[in-house]
DNA sequence: TATTGTTATACTCTATAACTATA
DNA sequence: TATAGTTATAGAGTATAACAATA
């Protein structure tokens, strides 16, 4: 059918970002949130020590002063507070409030939604397919 | 794996996705144009006739006036004229400019390699695997 | 001197709303 | 009145460079 050329692929897989992120934004929107701040949010729930701002950042693939941003967003909103590193002045730790807690499974709910939107036309087997191939392209470092 | 979940999948294509837009940016930079800049020279050069900006920005998936602002930095490059449709002056024309036609392979080429990049830790039966299942999620409309 | 984060700034890609010219 | 496109404006998601505070 042709669809392994790699211009065709690549705008593929340009369309349906741009959609999954309007879906996304859409839903997301009557909390408040970006889908990059959900994102930003989530990966701080899942450390078990409150990261740091470059450890965040590198694990978003985004850098410092990007992040910074979306943390700006994130504690206006009273999801996250920072904490200045006892251990390293210079360093922030960035920690869930109470609110943030409360509205996290909501966020991801809200997110989970418009994923299952977007991939609903494929059966569980061939999604697990999906998610190999893009993951044997993932770049981890980035 | 657990790679049906639907967020994670998000999650993969977001990255992805950015990661080739950054490819193509850097690859494009050198001939002063950008990815969608790419991507309206290339369907209008596939074209029969001239599209008009309508025609062009539904087949981009984007709204009349986001293509505006591409083709204004297309014309200015030189690489496109804008033409009043002579049958309905209301419409205009896009239409390659002789320079255009002759970047256009340049530019081609230059996404392609990017494409390529991105897409080689795939063998060419798993890039079509993977193309029949991003089309079976591309809407049409969109 | 090197690291951590922020201030300042800018660019890409996209959108909505109001407007102009033409039909 | 409806259509085609543009002016005006905005916002998400990034980036680089220069800087301050701390190590």
């Amino acid at each position: 059918m042709g669809y392994e050329d790699p211009v065709q692929l690549a705008d593929l897989l340009h369309r349906l970002t741009r959609r999954l992120r309007r879906a996304q934004a859409e839903r997301l929107a009557p909390l408040g949130l970006t889908p990059a701040q959900e994102r930003a949010l989530r990966l701080i729930t899942r450390s078990d020590d409150p990261p740091r701002m470059t450890e965040l950042a590198e694990r978003l693939g985004i850098v410092p002063r990007s992040l910074t941003t979306v943390i700006d967003a994130l504690e206006e909103a009273g999801l996250v507070s920072r904490e200045i590193d006892p251990r390293n002045r210079r360093a922030i730790l960035l920690r869930l409030t109470d609110r943030g807690l409360a509205v996290r499974d909501e966020l991801r709910e809200a997110r989970r939604r418009a994923a299952d939107d977007l991939f609903a036309p494929l059966a569980p087997a061939d999604r697990e397919t999906l998610g190999d191939l893009l993951s044997r392209l993932d770049d981890p470092r980035c």
